[in-house]
DNA sequence: AGCACGCCGACT
DNA sequence: GTCGGCGTGCTC
């Protein structure tokens, strides 16, 4: 009998094998040969006729595991949806020789033993409402609430009614390695065992949550993207935290946004959704008004205060003094925070000590030789850093091209300049740096972390790694060195994540112990943008962004798709990109701008170019992505990546 | 993606 | 003379 399998690599085909001595199904985990290796296949059709060319033999069938036919379903649909090639995305259910053939020793589970914390009444009519949509729907729930609101604290009930159950559960997250504060408080809640699941956790650790939840043992694991494709057995609920962060977008090899495809899987298996959010995306807000999806929202801090104040500094009537980035006004507003032994907050989304390095005497600027980036200065590590390849050079204060000496000025503010500048304006207080250059491991975000919250910082300067859901008691003042970075001429996903940002960090201040302060320092403080953040008026800005996104046809009202062409040599790139645009007389629905230049066009020494496809329809636009990338044969020097529904354009 | 084959530069 | 650089092509 004659097989086609799936094999998990990357070819969008399957490959036939013969078995004499015993039939499968369809969905089986085997063995092959392929090449000169061994690789792990899944069965995709039985009964196949003999093909003309040599064909093997299936090496072994890995017995007790196996894909049912919504498995197949999701699976099939992931490869169509993303044009991913298929054996790419069994992969991605991490289907490989050392997990499926693991043996796993059952140990006894301890008894839960749960910690209920009280809720307020908002909270609690929202936990009320969640049940009874669950109880007629299956649509997901989208639990929005403002910055402190307790929506944690919401989750957490419908999580507990699901433990009882024996249900499986599923949080995904943003970034784990970096949020070890939302791990303890699952175990101080639920007094259990949680299975923390992300790229980089031991292959034994990897091996032991595969099969706990291949098993339909009663679990929760919070995990990151790569999650969603355990294969869960007994699945009550998945939540998806901070639902509207781009995280959730996977950008290397194979690109996918988990949240859509988990709602996509949850819908097929027919499995709770819940996603939160203190700024829901467009995307999501839109599925909420054409009633795909179930809104609660939860409007008041959990503390009971108001939220904080936003006043504007504006830049153009106040002026800055020569190399300086704070305002007068917010170094009073410091020194008074400081004063009532608080702390303070300022935030700005530029790493390092300045990103422009440039000579004055002939106008050199320090750029990356394999990227098309300016080098930024990094002052506490002293060297240049390149934050598209991350390639070092050594910091130099003479002209390398014009042999100037003392001639390299350093243009522009990063977090550690803003540090300098406050250190010198408050010379006996403690000024530390946030920013992923340092902070870069859970422990010692935690360090950092512990040490603000015992007030021994004074005043933290950090990037957008803020933003994400950290508690400070202490916290009074939020200071936002400049919003106009990102709102203005940026794309449109970029104007929304940089507002969501501003609005999450202004969230920041004043969160259990008194109403906290927030100051927003602009050039355009009557731009409307400006005036919905400082209004606190979101649905503004939502119903504007909306507004804008269907009069050009963009997501979530039209479909794109992005097509990034690169290689070492910039000829052959022009080239296949020239052969593939050529295709766009063969579709009138689907519109192609392009071939252009990718915004950095040298990345790790490889030139890019990019075609951006627009259609009315995913899956018309998908079916013509298809054909046009078939219609070139690619040369195997240059690599083309399908990105369907970008969110850089990068 | 891997992995081998194959054809040109710098080494014992 | 060979080691090894990575361009090209194939995997049932």
């Amino acid at each position: 009998m004659y097989y086609d399998i799936i094999i998990a690599r990357p070819f969008d085909k399957v490959f036939t094998y013969e078995l004499d001595d015993q039939s499968l199904e369809i969905g089986q985990i085997v063995i092959v040969p392929f090449g000169k290796a061994m690789e792990v296949g899944m069965v995709m059709a039985s009964d196949v006729k003999k093909p003309d060319y040599n064909i093997k033999k299936i090496e072994s069938i890995i017995s007790g595991i196996k894909f049912n036919e919504i498995n197949i379903k999701f699976l099939k649909w992931v490869s169509d949806y993303t044009l991913a090639p298929i054996g790419s995305v069994l992969k991605l259910f991490t289907i490989n020789k050392d997990i499926i053939s693991y043996q796993r020793e059952t140990k006894d589970l301890p008894e839960p033993s749960f910690k209920s914390t009280i809720l307020n009444d908002e909270q609690d009519k929202a936990k009320v409402d969640m049940i009874k949509i669950q109880k007629y729907s299956h649509k997901p729930i989208v639990l929005e609430g403002v910055t402190g609101s307790g929506k944690t604290e919401v989750y957490f009930d419908l999580i507990e009614r699901e433990i009882n159950e024996s249900k499986q559960i599923l949080i995904m997250v943003p970034e784990i390695s970096l949020t070890p504060q939302l791990e303890n408080r699952f175990k101080e809640r639920f007094g259990i065992e949680i299975n923390i699941w992300h790229s980089k956790i031991t292959p034994k650790r990897r091996k032991e949550i595969w099969h706990k939840c291949y098993e339909g043992e009663p679990l929760v694991v919070i995990g990151a993207r790569s999650s969603l494709f355990l294969p869960f057995k007994n699945l009550g609920l998945t939540v998806i935290d901070e639902e509207h962060d781009s995280s959730y977008k996977q950008e290397d090899s194979i690109r996918y946004q988990a949240r859509d495809l988990a709602v996509v899987k949850a819908n097929y298996e027919k499995n709770k959704l819940i996603l939160t959010s203190a700024t829901p995306s467009l995307e999501t807000i839109n599925n909420i008004n054409n009633k795909k999806y179930h809104h609660v929202f939860l409007s008041k801090q959990y503390s009971g205060l108001p939220l904080p104040q936003i006043s504007l500094v504006d830049l153009s009537k106040n002026k800055l003094e020569k190399n300086q980035w704070i305002s007068s006004f917010l170094k009073n507003e410091i020194e008074n925070c400081l004063l009532n032994k608080e702390q303070a907050l300022i935030f700005l989304n530029r790493r390092g000590y300045s990103p422009l390095s440039l000579c004055v005497e002939c106008g050199y600027r320090h750029q990356c030789a394999q990227c098309s980036s300016w080098l930024v200065m990094h002052q506490q590590k002293k060297r240049l850093l390149c934050h598209q390849c991350g390639s070092i050079e050594e910091m130099s204060f003479n002209c390398p091209k014009c042999l100037a000496k003392d001639s390299i000025k350093f243009i522009g503010p990063g977090v550690e300049r803003i540090a300098e500048e406050l250190t010198q304006s408050f010379p006996d207080k403690v000024v530390n740096v946030m920013s992923s250059d340092l902070i870069n491991s859970p422990k010692k975000i935690k360090e950092l972390i512990d040490k603000f919250s015992n007030k021994e910082i004074d005043i933290i300067v950090a990037t957008q790694i803020m933003a994400k859901g950290y508690d400070f008691p202490n916290l009074s003042l939020v200071g936002v060195i400049d919003a106009d970075a990102g709102l203005f001429g940026g794309d449109m996903r970029a104007i929304e994540k940089t507002y969501n940002m501003l609005q999450q960090v202004s969230g920041r201040a004043g969160r259990s112990q008194q109403t906290g302060k927030v100051i927003i320092q602009t050039y355009y403080p009557e731009q409307p943008i400006i005036q919905s953040l400082q209004q606190r008026d979101r649905t503004t800005f939502i119903h504007q962004a909306l507004m804008e996104r269907e009069q050009f046809n963009i997501p979530p009202f039209g479909f794109m798709t992005s097509i990034i062409i690169s290689g070492s040599s910039k000829a052959n790139v022009e080239k296949i990109s020239q052969q593939l645009v050529y295709f766009r007389k063969y579709s009138e629905e689907c519109s192609v701008l392009g071939p252009v230049e990718a915004p950095i066009n040298l990345l790790k020494g490889q030139f890019r170019y990019r075609i951006l496809l627009k259609g009315k329809s995913r899956k018309n636009l998908n079916i013509f992505t298809k054909k046009m990338v078939n219609s070139v044969k690619i040369p195997s020097a240059v690599k083309v990546i399908i990105d369907v529904d970008p969110y850089t354009f990068l």
